[in-house]
DNA sequence: ACCTGAACACCGTTCAAGT
DNA sequence: ACCTGAACACCGTTCAAGT
């Protein structure tokens, strides 16, 4: 998207009123909804409800609903703050991996969004050259650098994707699925392995998936 | 969700009128809308006029768009025909997940539907038997082959719902990102490797990451 | 430059009424 | 049992008018 570019200018225009809007303001009244009471509950009358504004003041400062999103998006991405463990690249990497994840599960709502479009806010550009300077720091091949950096973060977001939309059920949901399955004798491994099938440990999965990964990408050279 | 086992039971009431509205023929429609259009026209009002009907009436099909939208993903997994390679468990596998990937890149506007809500229509429940299959005949140890099987899942799914995301920019926009990035000076890396970053080479990365998983993966034992 | 009020087109869903 | 028509509440967005 050439969004940001037109973003980065727009943002320059701005000249807020003392006490008026402010595009901080609405992406964090946004975040607030979002975390609160899902991504659904974000309409742009309840933003405005909540900055105490009419909600079509709302796009003085931003040109539409989705534009929202894209700067909800890069601000929870803000939030994420990897280190250097000082343990070698794969360890920095899979705390970078880890830490990333952890936002994510904080903003279960946004997750989502963030496979709409590309990531090409301020804050999400500082995450891109954090991860590709340790790559390369560690000696793989730029190409090779960009690749792995993608595949992990895809990873990283795709298991927080998918473990958001299966977080939601509850107990109660995973004993109907069970007996849901209990009742469908042409899947016998299915129903046979309906426990496993439907425990919800998001977390597990994320650390064996990102170990494989890892360990079939191997080190450089 | 306890949604299907409702599902299966309302599809007994069904007594179709000769002539009259059928669920297949409902979600038959919204796939075609959904190819062609994507998803923000799939509209009740839009699959009635598709199916020469009033909108209203659809609900007595189903219960809700959410509900449509479930059974839309189901038939859309339905298209997916894995099949034995007899080179072993680790080329089925990898079969059965390009297999997968191709019904998903067919059919991109259903993707992010993948992301919303367990997967447990017939056609859903029919791959779990056969990839669960193929693992425990191989001999992993049936946790451990709910684990994979569930993991490799994920990453199909992952890959596939940010890959279309990114897949929406054409030549234009690409270029446009370039330029975005050469205007940033505070992110070198960003900025060199610009063109490896927004090249879409979505099954590239999607062999890369399966054979890195895989490999991480090993054998059963 | 920023905020407001009225208005538009478009949603999903409900329900009483017909056959 | 299925289909229809009218109606409801709720959206995102536009625009002329105010300060």
């Amino acid at each position: 998207m050439q969004w940001w570019r037109a973003r980065y200018a727009a943002r320059e225009r701005q000249r807020p009123r003392a006490g008026g809007l402010e595009l901080s303001r609405i992406t964090r009244a946004a975040l607030e909804i979002v975390d609160a009471e899902g991504l659904t509950a974000l309409t742009m009358r309840r933003v405005a409800e909540e900055t105490g504004v009419r909600h079509t003041s709302l796009y003085r400062h931003v040109a539409s609903r989705d534009e929202l999103l894209v700067e909800l998006v890069d601000h929870v991405l803000g939030e994420v703050a990897p280190r250097q463990t000082g343990a070698g690249w794969r360890a920095d990497l899979e705390q970078a991996a880890h830490a990333f994840r952890q936002v994510l599960l904080a903003h279960p709502a946004v997750v989502p969004l963030l496979t709409v479009g590309q990531l090409l806010g301020p804050n999400a550009l500082r995450g891109r050259e954090f991860g590709l300077g340790l790559l390369i720091r560690a000696g793989w091949e730029p190409a090779r650098a960009v690749r792995i950096y993608l595949t992990v973060t895809h990873f990283v977001i795709g298991t927080a994707v998918l473990g958001t939309g299966g977080a939601a059920r509850g107990a109660g949901e995973r004993t109907a699925m069970t007996d849901l399955f209990a009742g469908l004798p042409q899947y016998p491994l299915v129903r046979e392995l309906a426990g496993p099938l439907n425990l919800p440990d998001g977390d597990q999965e994320f650390a064996f998936g990102l170990t494989a990964l890892l360990d079939g990408i191997g080190d450089p050279r």
